[in-house]
DNA sequence: CTGAAAGCGCTTACAG
DNA sequence: CTGAAAGCGCTTACAG
């Protein structure tokens, strides 16, 4: 056979077949685009000719020329596909391939853009290579802000999948309302009749950490008569959840708020340790939640974040984005939350 | 601020500054590569104009005239994240992901690829859409075989992800050594003393199963003496199995054989709901894994697919067909599979 | 309604 | 050791 390095075939190809001008094909491939109108009969004489020669546009071409290439990026400075926490991003994902397919877009992973380091950068080289896409989505948690804020001053056109007030650029986001979330949560528990509530913080100042002190503070606040003390105690570590749980149950509180489900299954183990049942002894909420499944743990009371919504948001803001770049404000969405009732919240012991 | 389409410098105004052509600071860029030697006081030049300009390479240019773009395309006909089975593919993406990232390729999935229905295809309009891609990795159970030899006779680079035998043409693939994982299965229970061998076998006649089969056959025919019976149904369907499964306790075999862990659990549960324990009076060994976690139920003897090994392979034998695209030859690599030791095998009851 | 031409930003032979 | 030029494959004004 030709063993030949298979020489793709160009718009030139096709126009040479279809006797045609490349243009011409340039206009019929993108739906009639760009002012150029071709009728029908020529329409059809070019697509029969892609199909013999089975040409396919050059992305590289198109987005040189100043074309789209509908190709949305998804950038994580992690691995999409963990080996640990194995769904942590999947129904993310799942909303944007979703959402992605319904506009008959492909996803491009930048897993190819480790610099020379083991972390992965968006400046590979001072080169950003989300450039291959026409915009991206941007995931995660362990982020370099430097560089986001690089990205945002290139004006690449991205959106955050979760809120992120990056320093001198407007980032475009869809994300969680955790706020409203924790404030609903301190609500259901204080109508569950907790007046001593005990809070385990996260000493990490990520947005979607702020908004839930916000929320929860809100919360405290708009309970304020009917609450008797909140005590917040900040765990720099996972590893310090069990002893602040300890001191939570030595200061009699009657319920204990963490932000995420994994302190919360601390809590709940530590409390066991301690011959407390939950929740009749004591209750523990999370104001935030794991994608996993819960594998044998008793369910926790949690708020639940819209991950495939979240997902499938992003994407659409990113084309609302790449649809209409003359309007440079960033694009918004703050999706609600649900909240899951597990079996850990009780109306507190009487003494 | 300015709110225009934002227009990055380019080589040109690099140059411009700098005082030389284009082609030095291309040269000076790529680290003087491309027969150009560039003097260390120009390059300092040219470094210096880079700094003061932000100049940052355009992806899409030099990938246009370059060639290769550091794609690796990766096909699915389902949802790669389904909402269901979420981690099906999970473990094949993570190694494709693993060896991709240390090629420094990008992945693109193939999420805009659904013609007029509601099924993706790679032939889009009757358009190869893989193309995009330097080339591809095939994943997935219901694919369209003509659609595929279609995509052989191209040449595109593809290597799937599991053992493909299409009409009419070599296709490469990186697969699981099914055959003699169901070989050493049947030596485990003939070892255990299992003399009355019941074999659940799905209709479908898909090359893995097709392999577990012939696997399964030869490890009988080779304790053709120890074995007393095989009795072999055939499942047209999941829902089949549980009746079959009675079928083979009422012919008081010792050992039921499933192709897959659902089969497998399902063997399990109509055992235990006729009296009988698992593994004091009936074994049960599934010859295919289920990829997510067995949540609750016992743990099943069975196959292991090397899906992360596969997913890696798949992704090596692309580079190397990217490589050298002169040899023709289908690259193949059949990979070894794990037994996985359950609790569902003793040995058989005394009576 | 269609064709010829310029240009996107880069790399790579090819001359000097 | 350096510069001028062609070309990668496309899109997009611009003429006819």
């Amino acid at each position: 056979m030709d063993a030949q390095p298979r020489k793709r075939p160009t718009q030139a190809d096709v126009g040479r077949l279809a006797r045609v001008s490349p243009a011409v094909v340039s206009a019929v491939v993108n739906g009639r685009g760009g002012g150029v109108r071709v009728s029908d009969q020529t329409a059809d004489r070019v697509w029969e000719a892609i199909r013999q020669l089975g040409y396919v546009p050059n992305v590289a071409a198109r987005t040189l020329a100043g074309g789209r290439n509908n190709i949305v990026g998804v950038f994580t400075y992690e691995a999409v596909f963990p080996t640990e926490a194995k769904s942590f991003y999947h129904d993310f994902l799942a909303g944007i391939e979703e959402e992605a397919e319904e506009r008959g877009c492909h996803i491009l992973l930048f897993t190819g853009s480790r610099g020379e380091g083991r972390r992965r950068s968006i400046y590979k080289d001072g080169v950003n290579t989300l450039q291959l896409a026409d915009g991206a989505v941007l995931l995660g948690q362990d982020e370099d802000r430097e560089e986001l804020a690089e990205l945002l001053r290139d004006r690449y056109p991205c959106v955050f999948v979760g809120r992120r007030e990056i320093a001198g650029g407007d980032a475009s986001y869809a994300a969680a309302d955790y706020a409203s979330a924790a404030q609903r949560m301190v609500d259901f528990i204080v109508e569950h009749g907790h007046r001593r509530i005990g809070r385990i913080q996260s000493a990490w100042r990520h947005e979607a950490l702020i908004d839930r002190e916000a929320g929860f503070v809100a919360g405290c606040r708009r309970h304020d008569a009917a609450i008797d003390s909140v005590d917040t105690l900040v765990a720099p570590s996972g590893d310090a959840v069990a002893n602040l749980v300890r001191i939570l149950i030595d200061q009699q509180v009657s319920c204990v708020v963490t932000d995420d489900h994994a302190a919360a299954v601390t809590a709940c183990r530590t409390a066991r340790a301690r011959g407390l049942r939950i929740p009749e002894d004591l209750s523990v909420v999370a104001l935030g939640d794991y994608p996993g499944d819960d594998a044998g743990d008793q369910p926790i009371t949690t708020v639940i974040t819209p991950r495939r919504q979240m997902g499938m948001e992003a994407v659409r803001l990113l084309a609302g984005l790449l649809d209409d770049p003359a309007d440079t404000r960033p694009r918004r969405t703050v999706l609600d939350c649900g909240l899951r009732l597990g079996t850990t919240v009780a109306a507190p012991p009487r003494h």
